[in-house]
DNA sequence: TTGTAGGCGTTATCAG
DNA sequence: CTGATAACGCCTACAA
């Protein structure tokens, strides 16, 4: 099956590729019969504009690339879902890419969405990244971008995120609420905005609730897994068997934790209360059901696209545009865990 | 930051833009001066080419189009991750829609792909397709085409599959061997391909057992969802007292049938052997963990794109193509529900 | 109301 | 070894 183009048309209906071009976009200067002429020839032989070309002269893509740390996590799944729903919703098509959580991926990834020319480009930043002359280099060039979740405070663009710092300390509240007295963290990597902020909540909940804080009870996941947070729970369990509390920075740890904790027919809630961050799926479906903090992923996906959209349109209108902050609420899930 | 052009560097070094472009490139025929200056000043500069350009040019966008159900389901975004690794390492990007399991979408996702001119699509079918015209659409297009995991039999392109009859087999015949003598099916819709093989396996091990077919025993679940999970065993465990195993379509199903189990304090594996399908990750986490069959999801992905990639270079050398069906061996995982 | 001409940035052909 | 020229397919001032 061969491309049709306006010039085939064109030549088909004798009349000039200009006049064919014009008719199909219901230009005012064609006259009606032309345009149904063009119209209906078009539709016949399945006409559908060149791509490539329109790109090249409209210097639009109408693609937008999003980059996030890990595509089969479950909140980052969901949030990939509305952008996907989102974007198409308004003509545009999105590129995926992942940085696996490592910051010298995550710049060869922006390298790509960069020669690529997308219209815009969405990112969650790694654990790793520390230094942000890639993201620089985004802006740089004034491409339109919108940092998620995982954000870095200090560059110049639109965000989206939560209040890690209120979560994490409704989340120690709520053991604390519920009669711990001794509560562990086990908090992501020392880099990432969200797994500090988490921490200082935690803090700042024992703080406010006059339980002094033990750097001990601390402990630092590298990966974020399961198996950490099997491993930590142990650990902390070994060296502190008096702990009655834990709050995990997220759900996948958590998970590891209730799974370590059954394993050794420690009783959750009971013996020790344990909450997560998320609300993953699997969250509901484990024994005990986990408590946790639901995070409005598809929301964040939502809202990102659309301030990267608005972006877009201010920039291609030669305003200017101011970036902006927004920030979602979050909402402690209590189940069965604590 | 402005976007430098081949041009500019031919007028700033003072010779034409066609020998920056072979310069660029290798080319035999320039000097090793002139590619020495040539990519010295693009370096400086910060040279991409202009990608819009170069697919006009060259009719390739490096890009490809994935189109799968579900975005957030386990098994799916794993395969998602394979395919966007894969595709990266040679070359290519990645455009993913969802069809949300409705064929209406699906049409909609191939033909804003076949409009976009990716190089080639890779496709899982929505459990709502039994009409294939837009598949026929990509073909007749000769747009490289490779379907995966949920095909359609008659189309005439290249699929990566698993054995799902035997893999039903497998599940079935395990829990006989366990001692399961009344042996439920919690199976998928009526006409996506794996659902009807897999419930071909289970009727196939009965016969094979001298068990006999029972079609009371066999619950359709319209959406494959934990909530019908739930529901079916349920209504099957009143219905039908005496059942002593259950084969669910997936995991997440699986995991209702398990949930519901315990909430009923129905003891797993003792009173019912449970198996699933798919190995999501949640099904290890669950107690009892669940067992179940590993289909081999990143394997997939990879052997999707290579696929696809050999049918794109085939083409567009002029080659003709011969479509090929791949077979990915399953697996039996055993833990604790079987 | 219709058409001509030029250009978007690159690549390929062919002549010098 | 280098460069002029055309072409990819579309869009848009500007003429007619």
């Amino acid at each position: 099956m061969k491309n049709i183009t306006l010039k085939e048309i064109a030549t088909t209906l004798g009349i000039s590729i200009t006049t064919v071009s014009k008719a199909l976009k219901d230009y005012s200067d064609v006259s009606e019969k032309t345009k149904k002429a063009v119209k209906e020839l078009a539709e016949n032989l399945n006409y559908t504009p060149n791509s490539f070309a329109v790109n090249l002269r409209t210097k639009e893509s109408k693609t937008i690339g999003l980059i996030v740390p890990e595509v089969t996590h479950h909140f980052f799944s969901n949030i990939i879902k509305a952008i996907i729903n989102a974007a198409e919703k308004n003509g545009y098509l999105v590129i995926i890419l992942q940085s696996n959580e490592s910051l010298e991926l995550e710049k060869k990834q922006v390298e790509l969405l960069i020669n690529k020319r997308v219209d815009g480009i969405l990112i969650s930043l790694s654990n790793d990244s520390n230094n942000d002359s890639h993201i620089q280099d985004i802006i740089k060039r004034n491409i339109p971008l919108v940092m998620f979740d995982k954000i870095a405070k200090l560059s110049n663009c639109s965000k989206v995120v939560i209040d890690d710092q209120k979560a994490g300390f409704d989340a120690t509240q709520h053991l604390i609420d519920k009669g711990c007295k001794k509560i562990a963290h086990i908090r992501g990597p020392l880099n990432p905005q969200n797994s500090i902020d988490r921490y200082l909540g935690y803090k700042k909940a024992l703080e406010k609730n006059n339980i002094p804080f033990n750097s001990k009870l601390v402990y630092t996941c590298e990966k974020v897994t399961f198996d950490e947070g099997m491993l930590f729970t142990k650990q902390l369990i070994e060296e502190h068997p008096d702990v009655d509390g834990i709050f995990a920075i997220t759900d996948l740890v958590a998970v590891g934790a209730v799974a370590y904790c059954n394993e050794l027919k420690i009783n959750v809630p009971n013996d020790i209360k344990i909450i997560g961050f998320s609300n993953w799926f699997m969250s509901q479906v484990i024994t005990p059901k986990l408590s946790t903090v639901e995070q409005p992923s598809h929301e964040m996906g939502i809202v990102a696209f659309d301030l990267l959209l608005e972006e877009i349109i201010h920039r291609r209108e030669g305003k200017l545009f101011t970036p902006k902050t927004i920030e979602l609420d979050t909402q402690l899930i209590i189940r069965e865990s604590s």
